[in-house]
DNA sequence: GGGCCCGCAGGG
DNA sequence: CCCTGCGGGCCC
């Protein structure tokens, strides 16, 4: 259902609303029901309905549904976190839930596309809050950042639920919402390889080149790992998929790279920005033989996250 | 399944 | 700029 790739185009919000990326027809928020029966957020549409938002590419902060009059994109009056599309956003937010984003023709002019509408993959969100807007009145607020390419092809919301239907796990197994609260507490650990990816692994022994860790996953001495991006993939200035833009890291210190609480110095240090004062904050990245990590994606990383090395090197 | 309400449309 | 209209959710 939702093998449409980002970066698909649509003529309009019928065309969108066909390829069932989003439900609505004028609406910014789309949402349908998870596996407790909760309403949940799906995807959203960025086309500068509302005065507050902020399109950086990557990261987003997205202005709630509400309080303002039909054919108006200034507030005339407070926002609500009862407003169905502010609690489904809210409640995607915390269970993890990504939503698909799309770009209409009157956004950020920098990201968005001529005309019509763009599917731009799915996002994360991050956080929600309110506060008072440009308008004076009170606005809800979602702050989400884009998940890198490798994990773009996740399925949505609706997916998990269909995948299971589809396969009649729902009478065999008799507890369909739990069924699906497993696949939503897994899913997002799902990371596609590459052969690069698989290569660097492999020099790696499958050990963490960050805290060294080696995640045992079998009896027979097997290990898992996963092949992190320095530079992200995708996106209007992302990296190569090469050797020296990928490394051999744990879940935990991956998810710490994509994220920005991990960087490269140019000597090829890790830095842990938020480490507590038991972890070190400051290690040399592993090395092996045949594995040359170029310090060119470690600036490119620190860019994107305008990370200030602390150590010298920028 | 009908009526009603609503909105980041769409077209003048 | 204003006005019409459509589909989804949701209540009967």
């Amino acid at each position: 259902m939702n093998d449409v790739p980002p970066g698909t185009a649509f003529e309009n919000r019928r065309a969108v609303k066909d390829a069932k990326l989003h439900k609505e027809s004028e609406a910014g928020i789309s949402w349908g029901r998870d596996g407790e029966d909760e309403r949940a957020a799906d995807a959203i549409v960025l086309n500068n309905g509302y005065e507050d938002d902020v399109d950086e590419w990557h990261e987003i902060t997205y202005t709630g549904a509400g309080g303002q009059t039909r054919n108006s994109n200034s507030q005339t009056f407070d926002q609500s976190w009862e407003n169905k599309g502010n609690a489904s956003l809210r409640r995607s937010r915390l269970m993890g839930n990504p939503v698909r984003v799309i770009r209409g023709s009157q956004g950020e002019a920098a990201y968005s596309p001529a005309s019509g509408y763009r599917y731009d993959g799915l996002y994360e969100i991050v956080s929600d809050w309110d506060e008072v807007g440009r308008s004076g009145f009170r606005i809800c607020r979602f702050k989400m950042i884009r998940l890198p390419e490798d994990r773009q092809d996740l399925t949505s919301l609706e997916q998990q639920v269909k995948e299971i239907l589809d396969r009649g796990e729902v009478g065999a197994g008799g507890d369909a919402d739990a069924q699906v609260r497993r696949r939503r507490a897994t899913i997002d650990r799902i990371v596609r390889d590459t052969a690069v990816a698989r290569r660097v692994k492999t020099l790696h022994r499958f050990i963490c080149q960050v805290c060294s860790i080696s995640l045992q996953i079998s009896a027979d001495g097997r290990s898992y790992a996963e092949g992190a991006h320095i530079q992200a993939l995708g996106g209007p200035e992302g990296g190569p998929d090469v050797d020296g833009n990928v490394l051999c890291l744990c879940p935990n210190c991956h998810i710490k790279l994509d994220r920005g609480a991990l960087y490269l110095t140019d000597d090829l240090h890790v830095v842990d920005r938020f480490a507590g004062a038991d972890a070190p904050r400051r290690v040399p990245l592993r090395t092996v033989e045949g594995h040359q990590v170029q310090k060119r994606f470690a600036r490119a990383h620190r860019r994107f996250w305008k990370i200030m090395d602390e150590y010298g090197s920028n």
